[in-house]
RNA sequence: GUCCCCAUCAUCUAGUGGCCCAGGAUACCGGGUUUUCAUCCCGGCGGCAGGGGUUCAAAUCCCCUUGGGGACGCCA
């Protein structure tokens, strides 16, 4: 088989032990992105040659996982299946008299003299002494071979030209190149991120909880502002904070990453998405926003499917103004369907009081008579009213909003009214004029 | 304990010896716009961990201290 020696490889590594949490997409991501800046090759590489942890309800996860961001993987492979080319490795070893077994393992043989030289791209030149890394097993007794052994087998297999990874891992690579020297492999290009320290400063775990990528697509973020967010955590481009997928292709590059570790700052996360609701096709937010309505029991299937979609795309675009996550969003569209509201008892005597009455019937018989819906009739006809009850816009306004809405914020009113429709306002106004007379 | 990495506002960061008595962003606090809230715009608060060097000049280079993190498995 040839190759071309020169081209970009990279991998994702993870061990399918559980969710795939920020920080192990925050790797995926550097690598992904680096490849696709490179025009290279990205693979996705399950290590799981640990059985007794590894499960595949794991692995369907990370998949997922990474297939929800956008991160897409040119080459799949499991290391479980790939004990073979280990094996033969391991032979190869065992004739150069590089291991010795001992009590059923296969043991690495470290030279006790000398030391070892790690030329990282992101930390400078590392060295450590050989004394302190001690032989290790590159073969369990059950047969099944560790990490640190399968990894460069693999890593040098698959070509790959750059291992970038947690900084956790630095002090493995001096046992790895001695790996490598051992098989007379070329021993890759390393990059050692910082890690992703949780709030606590301490590293993320998947005991903290919380920080699986799943947890946040459920919380109504969005891929992009998710990949926004990891990519500027380490990463930098000058001042810029908010990027496009296609941006982060276009201007990732190794020698901006940085070198010391960042804190996970969902508030910062939380900005960001409403950033990218803002920045998003419509079209595309209703499609994203119509599960949350679902799962939040706001509209059923058949409500949903009633509303005209130039409505909907009329409504998340008045609404994501100030929504910060999907949730915001799918909440605030509950204007939308025929509910209930419950209304303040305090704020209902603000704007429902027995004095309002001829407010709320001069509102009703203002819009009663529109043929035309819209946003424009509507604020001239409630301008009218206001003017001939000798009061100002917004005690017209409030009010109106109140019953129509059962909220005393939101979007400017009249856009507002003409997306709920010239039924429903009407409907939830005479409404509320019942309720007050009625309580008057 | 041993080894390794790191160190600019609360947080994410710009800064690769002079452009920096340190810039942007989030959060927070004011103000403006608006029918409300949010968005948006303007302003404010707030930091180079400490100490030694090197240099005409240091946030930037070197050393020490301190602090934080990580690794020390027949886990990955």
């Amino acid at each position: 088989m040839r190759r071309d020696m020169s081209k970009i490889r990279v991998r994702f590594a993870p061990s399918p032990t559980g969710y795939l949490h920020v920080g192990g997409a925050r790797t995926a991501l550097f690598n992904w992105l680096f490849a696709r800046h490179n025009k290279g090759d990205f693979i996705l590489r399950i290590e799981d040659t640990d059985q007794i942890r590894s499960t595949n309800q794991s692995i369907d996860e990370i998949m997922v996982s990474l297939q929800w961001l956008g991160i897409d993987w040119d080459e799949y492979y499991r290391q479980s299946e790939r004990s073979d080319l280990h094996q033969r490795a391991a032979e190869q070893l065992l004739d150069a008299d590089a291991v010795y077994e001992e009590e059923g393992a296969l043991w690495f043989k470290v030279p006790e003299q000398g030391e070892i030289m790690v030329n990282d791209l992101l930390a400078g030149t590392v060295i450590f002494a050989n004394e302190q890394l001690k032989d290790f097993v590159i073969r369990r007794s059950d047969g099944s071979f560790t990490y640190n052994f399968a990894c460069v087998v693999d890593d040098s297999d698959l070509h790959i030209s750059h291992v970038i990874r947690g900084d956790e891992h630095l002090n493995n690579t001096p046992r790895q190149i001695l790996l490598y020297h051992a098989l007379g492999m070329p021993v890759p290009k390393f990059v050692h991120l910082p890690m992703i320290l949780g709030p606590d400063k301490t590293k993320l775990s998947k005991r903290l909880g919380a920080t699986s990528v799943l947890d946040y697509k459920a919380r109504g973020f969005l891929p992009t502002a998710l990949l926004n967010f990891f990519a500027r955590l380490g990463w930098s481009h000058g001042d810029q904070e908010v990027f496009t997928k296609q941006e982060l292709i276009d201007l990732f590059g190794l020698t901006a990453i940085g070198t010391s570790a960042a804190i996970f700052d969902e508030e910062k996360l939380l900005w960001l998405n409403g950033r990218h609701i803002k920045l998003i096709d419509p079209e595309k937010l209703v499609a994203l926003v119509e599960p949350f309505v679902i799962e939040a029991k706001i509209a059923d299937q058949i409500q949903w499917q009633s509303i005209e979609h130039a409505r909907l795309v009329s409504i998340v675009t008045l609404l994501r103004d100030r929504s910060h996550t999907l949730i915001d969003l799918a909440t605030a569209m509950a204007i939308l369907f025929p509910i209930t509201f419950d209304y303040d008892a305090e704020t209902a005597r603000q704007y429902f009081s027995p004095d309002k009455i001829n407010l709320m019937e001069g509102i009703i018989a203002a819009l009663q008579p529109l043929d035309q819906f819209t946003a424009a009739a509507i604020e001239a006809q409630l301008r009218v009213v206001a003017a001939e009850q000798g009061v100002k816009l917004k005690d017209i306004a409030q009010p109106c909003r109140y019953a129509v809405t059962g909220q005393t914020v939101g979007p400017g009113l009249f856009h507002l009214l003409e997306v709920i429709g010239k039924e429903l306002t009407l409907q939830r106004l005479s409404d509320r004029l019942a309720a007050m007379k009625r309580d008057g």
